[in-house]
RNA sequence: GCCUCGGUAGCUCAGUUGGAUAGAGCAACUGCCUUCUAAGCAGUAGGUCAUGGGUUCGAAUCCCGUCCGGGGUACCA
């Protein structure tokens, strides 16, 4: 197979177009596509473009064409006219060589880096280090992990980078609250979570001030002046000045929360399996940025106000005025992100910067790209902002202090039961360890948790439904993985049997349309990949996989496979079905889900 | 106000650069397990693709207007 037949057929149709009509064309311009199921035919060519060149009614040109695509292209069998498109009959022995050679291929549909390849660097995660992950936090890291696997699929260099934001007032309100009301209580002491701990004095500190707010209010402040008098505020103000003056004490509480919360994340992130090449610190990078930024200013790339504050005029790229630096100095988010930008700049040879982030930041990175290409970063102007809509839950939005989150921890945790319940009512792992069934329950939860997020187009807000949204029937990730473990029962027995799965260039095979059918989907997975890869998109991979696990189950209701009397059909059934396994554990890696051997 | 993203079945979502009769799943109803795993398969029902115009052989898809919703909009991140 020298030549995908699309393209064989579009130049063949060029040609036509010369030697019947007398007009070049293009070949790229010839539309072919997926014959709708429901009429006879593997591909068409429509044929409303040629008429201007045919002079001939669509009827008519279709003949012609589908005529004269019979006599000279061996794998075309014959072709229908309906209704002015040209479908067109590929040949069986055609389908059962696209199959041999995606069976023989290891990690067929992928493709592998070179030192030529570009280095993309993605950033994705970016948690704030006073709290908890959460369910948008979930979709940020399955997208940006998924969008990894797909890239390097793709055959680009992958750095996937995390920055955390570790410093600021939101950490110093945890902190004072811990000073204040924690009594030296330590994730050891109480066997809470890192991460929830210091949520939870995020949460007590909130309270506290709410309540300071309000009882100043009652003495007649207004409520903005309340809300800056506040002695719990103007406290961790004071703790925020102390941490950028480095006092000692200040700084070892810092760092302590700080590793309290990063072996919580830890956690979350291994239970996700998500993981990071290089980990960058906002505290690390934001002295940086402010560096950056006067660079800028002495080279005339920004302006100061008389009140010292920095600023961008990017008016001549029809965006506004930005602030970099406050008039007291201290630096604002987008400060911080010219500072990572630059170390990470200094660390990598970077080609293509992806940042993962919700799409209320689409003006933000507008701004950055921007500014990066003023301050001379190539990459700078074609970053790509990976922007991923909220999720939403039945009643709104997801609020910290409101408690209307959604826990990462809980949501997987209640996942994992809802999928040791079902998985004993079946009763389909008995015979497994304690051990091995708690593995299957964790895949299946996972699975059903990521394919649910990642089905779903990136830039579109999401609803999520803790009580109904996790099924495990129907288009689900659940659905996928019972697929995958019932083909790998299959060969189990083929090979207790002593069979392997085997394909030889049979032409002769009579194969019928269901498994021809299946093969045309094999057969569009690399061209699916790269696709996704271009739009950025694992909902794409996840649409995939799904259509091609659907097809296998409508072959597998229909065929039986290891009961076949006839062994060439019997061994090409096993080759179609360990070659659909394949790409189904491929597919769902690119998503990060992974598949069981039973379930 | 301005910028931006969306609106497809009761619900959650697909729908490739414009192509044929707009597709899945869930929920509802009906069949199929003495035969490779029924977390499956088959079927019934469910649509003014928000709305009005335009472009053309052809529009859910492209353009313009209107309505509804999300997000953003210069010293929060």
């Amino acid at each position: 197979m020298d030549m995908l037949i699309e393209q064989i057929i579009k130049e063949k149709i060029a040609k036509a177009i010369f030697d019947l009509y007398s007009q070049e064309i293009p070949a790229e311009s010839v539309q072919i596509q997926n014959t709708r199921k429901d009429v006879d035919g593997d591909l068409t060519v429509v044929v409303f473009p040629f008429l201007r060149f045919s002079k001939k009614s669509p009827e008519q040109t279709a003949h012609d064409l589908g005529a004269y695509l019979k006599e000279q292209v061996e794998e075309v069998s014959d072709y229908f006219v309906v209704k002015g498109f040209l479908n067109l009959a590929i040949s069986s022995g055609y389908w059962i060589s696209v199959l041999a050679a995606a069976f023989e291929q290891e990690s067929y549909g992928l493709e592998s880096a070179t030192d030529e390849s570009p280095l993309v660097m993605i950033e994705y995660s970016s948690p704030n280090t006073n709290k908890p992950l959460h369910l948008g936090h979930i979709r940020n890291n399955l997208l940006g992990f998924s969008l990894g696997e797909i890239l390097k699929g793709n055959g680009k260099k992958v750095v996937k980078t995390n920055i955390v934001n570790d410093r600021g007032i939101h950490i110093c309100k945890s902190m004072y609250a811990w000073q204040q009301w924690g009594e030296g209580k330590t994730p050891e002491s109480t066997g809470i979570k890192g991460d929830h701990l210091v949520g939870d004095f995020y949460v007590l500190f909130d309270k506290h001030y709410r309540q300071e707010v309000s009882e100043l209010m009652a003495k007649g402040l207004s409520k903005d002046d309340a809300e800056q008098q506040a002695p719990s505020i103007q406290a961790a103000r004071e703790l925020l000045r102390k941490w950028e003056a480095k006092d000692p004490e200040t700084i070892q509480l810092w760092s302590e929360m700080n590793q309290w919360v990063y072996a919580g994340f830890d956690v979350t992130y291994k239970e996700l399996g998500v993981d990071f090449d290089k980990i960058y610190y906002e505290s690390d990078t934001y002295l940086v940025g402010r560096d950056e930024v006067m660079k800028g200013l002495e080279q005339g790339i920004f302006y100061q106000k008389e009140d010292n504050s920095v600023w961008a005029d990017l008016t001549a790229d029809g965006l506004d005025q930005k602030i970099l630096l406050r008039s007291d100095g201290t630096s604002v988010y987008m400060t911080q992100d010219i500072g990572t930008a630059k170390l990470r700049f200094n660390d990598y040879k970077i080609d293509k910067m992806v940042y993962v982030v919700g799409n209320e930041q689409n003006y933000h990175f507008q701004v950055l790209s921007v500014l990066l290409d003023k301050l001379g970063f190539e990459w700078g102007k074609g970053l790509h902002h990976f922007s991923y809509g909220m999720v939403e839950l039945p009643h709104g939005k997801m609020k910290s202090r409101e408690g209307t989150v959604v826990d990462a921890d809980d949501l997987i945790a209640g996942m994992v039961e809802v999928a040791r319940k079902t998985s004993e009512e079946l009763g389909k792992l008995d015979g497994y360890s304690e051990e091995e069934a708690l593995e299957t329950y964790k895949t299946i939860a996972l699975g059903a948790l990521k394919y649910f997020i990642l089905k779903v187009d990136p830039k579109k807000n999401m609803l999520f439904n803790p009580e109904e949204s996790i099924d495990f029937n129907g288009n689900t990730g659940p659905f996928i993985q019972y697929t995958y473990a019932r083909i790998r029962s299959v060969l189990r027995k083929a090979a207790e049997k002593g069979l392997t799965p085997k394909i030889s260039a049979n032409i002769g095979l009579k194969i019928s349309d269901k498994e021809q059918e299946l093969i045309k989907t094999i057969s569009l997975f690399p061209a699916t990949l790269g696709e996704a890869a271009e739009a950025y998109s694992p909902a794409i991979i996840a649409n995939y996989v799904y259509n091609l696990v659907k097809e296998y189950n409508q072959f597998y209701h229909d065929h039986s496979i290891l009961a076949e009397p006839d062994e060439a059909i019997r061994d090409f059934r096993l080759v179609l079905s360990e070659t659909v396994s394949k790409i189904v554990k491929t597919g769902m890696g690119l998503l990060g889900i992974n598949v069981p051997e039973r379930m």
